[in-house]
DNA sequence: TTCCTTTCGATTATCGATAATGTATGGCTG
DNA sequence: CAGCCATACATTATCGATAATCGAAAGGAA
């Protein structure tokens, strides 16, 4: 049997999803509308679940949505990409003070993702590489235990993927890759502290690739 | 004439808006349940703005929702507070350097909060003191000009509310004002890092008031 | 009694239809 | 021809009703 089980998830989660794929995926581009109704027709449901999913990405900041008019995929401009890439600085400096010993775990884990861009840089696939260097990140703050500042840190990701998606050209993979091995290092031979000390500003120097398309 | 203009805002936000105060207000306790069609005949609206309002609130982390059973205020447990307030350090302690020169608007600023948070120690006001509270990190953050952060701020916000409206009695003010002259005097005297440093650390010392709650 | 099953009441999830609103079109007027 | 108004259209916002689902209460068997 290919089904297991029956499909278990409301139409409202569903649609979601389905949404949230579009987007990253670059099928739904910034700037694009989202009727209702025509959402609705394509996936064989009603105007309400996808109305509801919607307001759902509405809140999550993935679209903007005018009263009576619609809404359509969020515009992020310069100003509000370097606006998030603080905001990521700002959790995963503070996450890094939090790791608990042993950081074993963590480094071998951070070497893992190291692995995967390198690979990635090889085969050029910058999408495995934003996902690579994504996971990189993310151990960092998932390593502190604090389920929220995880939680915070997810919800700028689906906005950093999009991004990535729109402006994957412009970004040279290895000089990218090279930030990160000496965080790893400084890890691995001085502690948190000084791993914290290196993270900060890590963004900052990324800022330049965004130049083009601003 | 007492209306200067009509009600120009949809049914959702309306009922969203009363959940919120409701919320904040402790009229809707950690626990309650909320169910769409009792406020909906209450509101004098159908079920599906409230349903819609509901949702908002569930994606923002105030409610809790299963499915086909409904919805219910978030319950916070000590973990989940401690975490929160971790993440709020985070966030303040690098807006701080990222506060742009000069310091002078932001420190008197400061100032008035602090006078408003006296003020209400007198008074022995709790809710006002609160919000002094809450005014005086805010605005912290408010001055690194980040919007993205600021919002991440504020989603964390009402969280903090709904509990200290729980808890307000184990609170004693005049300890908890005593910790934010010193984070001022630092600003004004040695600049951003001085003052970074001084509220790192800041949010642990609060940890023991929610002790007796857990 | 205790456990399992069934039924019932309550609530959410979804639907189809209608009202409200904003935008674009085309004609009228000067 | 330019500017303005009215109309038509597209889309969202809201509604009332129905279907799906869950949890608790009732009933029966071991």
């Amino acid at each position: 049997m290919a089904q297991t089980t029956v499909v278990r998830q409301s139409l409202k989660d569903q649609v979601k999803s389905i949404l949230i794929d579009r987007l990253i995926s670059g099928d739904l581009a910034p700037g694009d509308r989202i009727k209702e109704l025509q959402v609705a027709r394509e996936l064989g449901t009603s105007q309400a679940p996808v109305r509801e999913a919607i307001r759902c990405l509405e809140t999550l900041g993935y679209v903007e949505h005018i009263p009576h008019v619609g809404a359509m995929v969020r515009v992020f401009n310069k100003g509000e990409i370097e606006e998030a890439y603080e905001v990521r600085e700002a959790l995963e400096v503070h996450s890094i003070s939090l790791v608990r010993e042993p950081l074993d775990a963590l480094v071998s884990e951070l070497d893992k993702h190291l692995d995967e861009m390198r690979a990635a840089t090889r085969k050029r696939n910058i999408r495995m590489f934003t996902q690579a260097d994504n996971a990189f990140h993310r151990s960092i703050v998932a390593y502190c235990g604090n389920a929220t500042m995880l939680a915070m840190w997810d919800s700028l990701k689906v906005q950093m993927q999009v991004i990535a998606t729109l402006i994957k050209a412009s970004m040279p993979l290895d000089e990218v890759y090279s930030l990160h091995p000496p965080i790893v290092e400084a890890f691995r031979k001085h502690g948190r502290e000084r791993a914290s000390v290196l993270l900060r500003g890590h963004y900052t120097m990324l800022g330049g690739y965004w130049e083009s398309t601003a």
